[in-house]
DNA sequence: CTGTTAGCGCGTTCAG
DNA sequence: CTGAACGCGCTAACAG
């Protein structure tokens, strides 16, 4: 009672296999009506399924792609992931996910795999800056790629979907400094981290915009971990009332360039008896659930990772299909969300101004 | 430039298929060394990979599996995919992904897609206590299914790995209720879902276990979300104040039947100045990652999630190999991870004489 | 040690 | 409108 194949059926029904693949494929032409119905009612009782592996070794697309992500677990990823999942399954692909524990020789152990499945495409956010080599690999496959939220090389090279970095940090520290006799203190992640140089950027760069004298602003490197959030910012209150009535080391403002650094900055200044947003404005970046859970929710710059995620499969799809779509790359815009660990400022320009809808146009 | 195939690299190294496909799948036997060094470095410059499609064709092995979840962005479920995954890849086996929405209809189109991709078996997180039709449809294709974290109908009638809800319930009840004069709150999730039903039952089981007086346990409904746990212990202080002196509407414990619950009962006593955990202990459920952010950090019941979704690949490859594993269903562990929501309690046995260890025998 | 032959299940000609 | 024959890339069984 083995599975039932395309030629069972045609023998069932009196066909021929090819008659049975036309009612498979819907074709208009070469089946007449009851014959199909009669078909169709036998591959029904059989519980007759075609098989894929079959049909893509004859047209060469197996209407899969592969998905490759640092880290399942870590929270960001699976929205990425989401987003991609939906739009290819809407469109009738199927996802192998793959993780690359952020090393590189994993990652092309992965690819390995995806090129002997067959995949029509992929989908990858890389696991280093090194990972050139690991595309060219797929390239010379003939499968098309399309990085996604981590950078490698030059960004215009590639086919990519990758997020404003600069214009989100922008935006916050834009949002910030507009607070009257402004001190901001910046809490960078690794400088290595491409995120990390781009945020850094913007936050210089709203300062040149703002027009703020550049010794408000102060630098500190965190890791993206809570407790570098929470050290930094301890430590600077310490600082701070140390120094006693000296007002060079005092700070109104942190800007941290991930959420978990914000929630680790947000309880240092508790601790302290600082009181948020009165004494001090916190904004962090990425807008991780658990953003909305903190006390005072925590203001942060979204990233719209689903959206990210369904981009790119978009963008993947098209270039399966053999189009070449318009832009190499798509930017997605951040969007500024206020919540209580900022106060309220009715003078400041809507942040939608700055955003533009760069994703909202034609692939 | 295509890519090549089996034949190409035979002409090039001037032998025939079979000799390839022999250095391909490493037998010993069959070729010289000489000639094996020979065809596999023509692989290599070549760029050639090995059709796994035309190679699953012929063995009747996909070497791939799918894994069926009910939402990817909820956190819980990408603990699960992560310890399936890396399992799965561990043993040479790829990873289908797909989501159901927590939707029948969707969850058997993903079957019949993963039945079509020709998987070797399925991991099934099922959408409903229905799925089992769709359970049927796999079985009737001969595909091995491994029922994974949600329960459908009889437990023992298929293989699946579920944690097991009760002990997680009763050892955090337990602890509770080992407080001198508790009087305690069960906020329990809806009561259609299996998981209320069964940590609900290992509440019940603590208060008899413990002796406790009947009317020191006061069970209230929630929907696990955060919300409905500040609602309801907002409504409770409330009540508790109106009735002035009047110790019967008192509680001093609360137990919630996930963290997010227990987080919005935090919030609501936290807003109304009682003090965690002088005044109320709060134990919650699941041990998301957020659980040791909030303020005291939560102590709560974890589940083994990546170990779940890691068992319950062992047992679907075991199945897939052929072999009859020993027990169709393993129940995990659930270990109460006492942080600072709750009062050391010296006296207490620890929460290990509880436990067990049945998910490490031989599966 | 190596080559030959025959499928795996399906899509696609090209004749009928 | 339908059917027979071939090929996709690979493995398995059997020759040599």
């Amino acid at each position: 009672m083995a599975r039932p194949t395309i030629s069972d059926i045609a023998k069932q029904a009196g066909v021929s296999k090819a008659t049975v693949s036309r009612v498979l494929n819907n074709r208009p032409q070469g089946v007449g009506g009851p014959t199909r119905e009669r078909i169709r009612k036998i591959m029904d009782d059989t519980g007759f399924h075609p098989s894929a592996l079959a049909r893509g070794l004859t047209t060469g697309q197996s209407r899969s792609v592969g998905l490759i992500i640092p880290d399942i677990a870590n929270p960001f990823y699976p929205l990425l992931v989401s987003g991609a999942e939906r739009a290819l399954s809407a469109a009738g692909y199927s996802l192998f996910l793959c993780h690359s524990a952020g090393d590189v020789a994993k990652e092309g152990e992965a690819i390995r795999v995806l090129i002997e499945k067959g995949v029509d495409g992929v989908i990858l956010d890389s696991a280093g800056s090194q990972s050139d080599a690991q595309v060219r690999t797929l390239e010379k496959a003939g499968i098309p790629v399309v990085l996604l939220d981590r950078v490698i090389g030059k960004r215009s090279s590639r086919y990519g979907v990758f997020l404003d970095n600069q214009l989100g940090a922008r935006q916050a520290a834009l949002h910030l400094l507009a607070r009257e006799a402004c001190r901001l203190i910046y809490i960078n992640g690794p400088a290595r981290l491409s995120q990390s140089v781009e945020r850094r950027s913007g936050v210089e760069a709203a300062l040149r915009d703002s027009g703020v004298a550049a010794d408000r602003l102060r630098i500190v490197a965190g890791d993206f971990t809570l407790e570098s959030g929470r050290c930094l910012t301890a430590s600077l209150i310490e600082a701070q009332r140390a120094a006693g009535a000296d007002r060079r080391l005092a700070f109104n403002a942190i800007f941290a360039a991930n959420d978990l650094m914000a929630i680790g900055a947000l309880r240092a200044l508790r601790q302290a008896g600082v009181a948020v947003p009165e004494e001090v404005e916190v904004i962090g970046f990425d807008d991780i659930e658990f953003a909305r859970m903190t006390e005072p929710p925590l203001t942060t710059v979204a990233q719209p990772a689903q959206e990210m995620g369904a981009i790119s499969a978009e963008l993947l799809l098209r270039l399966v299909a053999g189009r070449r779509p318009r832009r190499k790359t798509v930017l997605t815009t951040p969007r500024l969300v206020l919540r209580g660990t900022t106060v309220a400022r009715s003078a400041s320009a809507p942040s939608r101004s700055l955003a533009g809808d760069r994703n909202h146009g034609k692939l």
